[in-house]
DNA sequence: CCTAACTGAAGCATCGGTGTCGCAGTTACG
DNA sequence: CGTAACTGCGACACCGATGCTTCAGTTAGG
């Protein structure tokens, strides 16, 4: 139960939200002004099915808000940022968060540095996992930058632009037979030895 | 002449351009999708008479774009890219560019590190002045990272994060009678400081 | 297999933004 | 100082998106 928005749905009502939430981060994620006709057509539904899923499209941008905050939050407590060793929980936090990316575009606008008065601020959660494991990774003296607020800011637009950046860049060393795992994986690299340099870490690992 | 748009405007039509040019940065950058109604009333001008001035919403658009572009392009000019020291073109370059940005807070959206769909590609010449920056940079010594296109990502991520990092953090180091200057100055020792730490440089100055 | 629930298709009212117009009043500039 | 240009105001048609509804057809699940 509770699997998209309450339980009390049929088995095809739960797919038809399911279906229309994926569309929705496909769509919303290239125009973020893009019409609900647009999204119900990405998601093969008539666009009256989104309306009867959905109240309105706050409400839907509200569900999308919430089921991406939740996976995100899930990475929280699967990389267990309080207790393993804080370049550990780095990379791997990093790594599926550019998975989760790449699979919700739509993440993207939803994870703000900065705050920007359209996408809605990132989770006070998130927040704090993340000035945990900086704090951390100051106390065992990867990096010499003292406020963690400020490495919470430089690691999200790197993990940004890490993101972003195109798969046959020169900074990401890549042969041409690399498969989509190297390419991640040579992603978070990028990220993480960037990261420690700014922060006044090692700059070579 | 050709102070904004044509020459063959009256004064104070060419003042009213500018004033709806002003709005629209101000009113657009807290919500690009604002009515042209709105912009009108920061303006101080009829809405008709922002329809006078420009077509339409696009045209108003394309003209802000223009004009901030011409504003950056101004700024690479200024420093001589290719001449000046590489670490003081990066010092003034910034500086202006973060004046600039404070003082137009819609540019924001319109450099793009990142292709991002809605906002318009940065221009061609300002990525080629900064990739001209960057090589130099690197040939200097001053980094060790090879890939300017890196480079340049990292520093624009930077320069916006810089930009919208709060008065009171830590990072800037900033006591209570700083004035806007010392702020500004501030913002970009912690921009150069993280940036040449980021690309392999020496982490402190 | 039977019923309740869900979907698709089509239509309709509404709303907000856009673009255009005319006219009266004001302002710039020769 | 006189005229041409510009602005404000109000009105209007238009458009696309939204949200709601109905009804026939399909599907899930007891």
């Amino acid at each position: 139960m509770a699997a998209t928005e309450r339980g009390g749905l049929r088995a095809d009502a739960r797919r038809s939200s399911a279906r229309i939430l994926e569309a929705a981060q496909q769509v919303l994620a290239e125009d973020p002004t893009a019409s609900l006709e647009r999204v119900a057509e990405a998601a093969g539904l008539a666009r009256a099915t989104v309306h009867r899923r959905f109240a309105s499209r706050q409400a839907l941008l509200d569900a999308l808000v919430r089921d991406l905050t939740d996976r995100y939050l899930a990475i929280i407590k699967e990389v267990r940022v309080k207790t393993a060793p804080p370049m550990v929980v780095l990379h791997r936090a990093t790594e599926i968060s550019l998975r989760l990316k790449y699979g919700h575009p739509f993440v993207t606008s939803l994870t703000p540095t900065h705050e920007s008065p359209g996408a809605p601020a990132a989770h006070p959660e998130i927040v704090e996992g993340l000035e945990i494991l900086f704090t951390r990774l100051h106390e065992g003296g990867y990096t010499t930058t003292s406020d963690p607020a400020w490495a919470r800011v430089v690691y999200l637009a790197l993990l940004q632009e890490v993101y972003s950046l195109p798969a046959d860049s020169p900074s990401l060393g890549l042969g041409d037979d690399a498969d989509a795992d190297d390419e991640v994986e040579a992603r978070v690299g990028l990220l993480v030895t960037t990261l420690l340099g700014a922060l006044g870490g090692s700059p070579r690992r």
